[in-house]
DNA sequence: TTGTAGGCGTTATCAC
DNA sequence: GTGATAACGCCTACAA
């Protein structure tokens, strides 16, 4: 009986040869191509298993031109609000057989567009979420990425497939919310001023100008930012917070439970994404939520569409939706 | 001028005709190696950076027998305690041009080894977080999967390097600093029965027998298994508990809020790992702390090590840390 | 120092 | 229906 050299990798000759056919034929076996006679798929079958028999991944990727592999480019791996989207996407993409490969900026928006480059070129298409990028580069960079899709942030350009998010309706949603329960002065933590979906709530709030006392505090995306940011809040005289995203407003929540600040009582808080952690932490935190895990979904059907020469889905802005949970009240003052 | 095909990849061919020499060159060149004259370089690199030239990526992976990919295989991609290791691992990993894939089993543990072989086979190694496989089915795929590292949990494995938490003694420290603030029945919320690191929590608290009253709860691993606890830990009139992870303890520590119980007045809570959120929570959560990042990072170097032929570096047990917050405090009853 | 040629493991296009 | 054979794009002896 045929048998492999030793410790080397087995081949399809190697399979070929045991089931005593040509390589073409063990390729369209492997491949179900269904043009094969039943007799001797099931020899090509029998000895593919014998010799355990896989075949090689990068073989295939060159014959085939494609990787089977999607890219997931990321600001922060550990940022919360990414990871329900990065789940959505590895499932959804699970089932095509793609998998993804991730990328992690590390805040380092010098390199953002290297990096991103460098991933889509071991990948078939790229979900590329750059909330600091410039919109120049960004428009630039695009078509070298493609097929892509932007999440969270807009770029103008129609031609790659956007999921977005609305900020600003989130931002009307929350001080509507603030409104009815009697606050009038609130603060606003601010995100990183390069980020795109801090200038979208921006534009939110600006739109309520009348409507309320808006007190904008510079803070960042981060917990740290939201927990140095307590002194400022209080100092500021509101009485409710809006926080760039949940991650900031836990971070405040931490620092206002240090200082003996009662929430809702003296200070109502709120943030955006709702992530896992907001419906847990005490009190449980009012936010304006967004759809991670379908994020990830949605965006991986789009790139699926464009992997297959389809024309997209449509783009799609979600209009995050009010979560009240028990950090937001009537206001004291 | 030479003029590529228009539409179609740029090879290495094309580099090599627009600089005039062979493409063997050109490899030499692109690859750094010192044996080309100057001059010729110099020609090659402005021919390439003119074409935008760019290596394929498969097919260098097909010469080499490399892909420069690193495998990441975790039951839940949203588990903050995996984010950590996640991170370390792929920032580290990115020093040496190397990327990381991610694969999700979706707590589908039937399917754990086939998608790792899966993941292997698309990558020069693997870091396998593996905690509820089957000790000998685990056995039996470690050399499939080689070079791998196991990531908090042991194999009983002498050759696959292993990072892995002393759970024992976390438990220990937990208990000990409970017992030191009068606690004297204490509750533990059992992880999954199958999970291996609740296995280790056990053993600590079965050398601790004499020490304290025990109160055993099947609960689990996620925010929800904790909510959902809540009651039974109050009807099981503990002054204490110790949760199988932070997430869990923050899922009880909701539950405990929205039923007005006082912590730590009424009731001491605990948890592992030391997720960024422990710390800001309210109260902040006491917890043994692991260091997750570190974890990545030393994952990284044992795969560095393995990929150059290499003997890796010394497998290691981190002993958790006992970081004291505010959810623990003195005994009540 | 540079070029030639063969190989990496598949898939795909042909004949047969 | 099956088998040669030529890509796929790069690397690397070996020869020059």
């Amino acid at each position: 009986m045929a048998r492999q050299k030793s410790g080397e990798r087995i081949t399809i000759g190697d399979v070929a040869a045991l089931a005593g056919v040509s390589r073409a034929t063990v390729s369209r076996v492997m491949n179900g191509l269904a043009t094969v006679d039943r007799s001797i798929a099931d020899r090509v079958l029998a000895a593919a298993k014998q010799l355990n028999y896989m075949p090689s991944v990068a073989a295939r990727s060159l014959a085939l031109g494609r990787t089977h592999t999607v890219g997931y480019v990321v600001p922060d791996l550990t940022n919360p609000a990414f990871h329900g989207a990065m789940r959505g996407l590895s499932l959804a993409a699970a089932k095509q057989h793609y998998r993804v490969l991730v990328a992690d900026t590390a805040e380092h928006a010098e390199e953002e567009p290297i990096l991103a480059i460098e991933t889509r070129r071991r990948c078939d298409a790229l979900v590329l979420c750059a909330p600091r990028m410039p919109q120049d580069e960004l428009l630039r960079l695009l078509p070298e990425l493609a097929p892509v899709v932007l999440l969270n942030r807009d770029a103008g350009d129609e031609s790659t497939p956007l999921l977005g998010i609305d900020w600003a309706s989130g931002v009307r949603d929350l001080v509507r919310h603030l409104v009815g329960l009697g606050h009038r002065r609130i603060a606003y933590l601010a995100g990183p001023p390069s980020s795109a979906s801090n200038t979208d709530r921006l534009k939110g709030f600006e739109s309520l100008r009348d409507a309320i006392d808006l007190v904008q505090i510079p803070c960042g995306a981060m917990f740290s930012d939201g927990h140095a940011a307590a002194g400022q809040v209080l100092d500021s005289d509101v009485t409710a917070v809006i926080a760039f995203n949940d991650v900031v407003a836990l971070g405040l929540l931490g620092a206002l439970h240090e200082l003996g600040v009662q929430v809702p009582g003296q200070l109502s808080v709120a943030g955006f994404d709702d992530i896992p952690f907001a419906a847990f932490t005490s009190p449980a935190l009012t936010t304006a939520s967004v759809p991670q895990l379908e994020l990830g979904e949605l965006a991986w059907q789009r790139l699926w569409a464009m992997l297959n020469g389809e024309r997209p889905e449509h783009s799609v802005v979600f209009r995050p939706r009010l979560v009240a949970r028990g950090s937001t009240g009537q206001a004291s003052d």
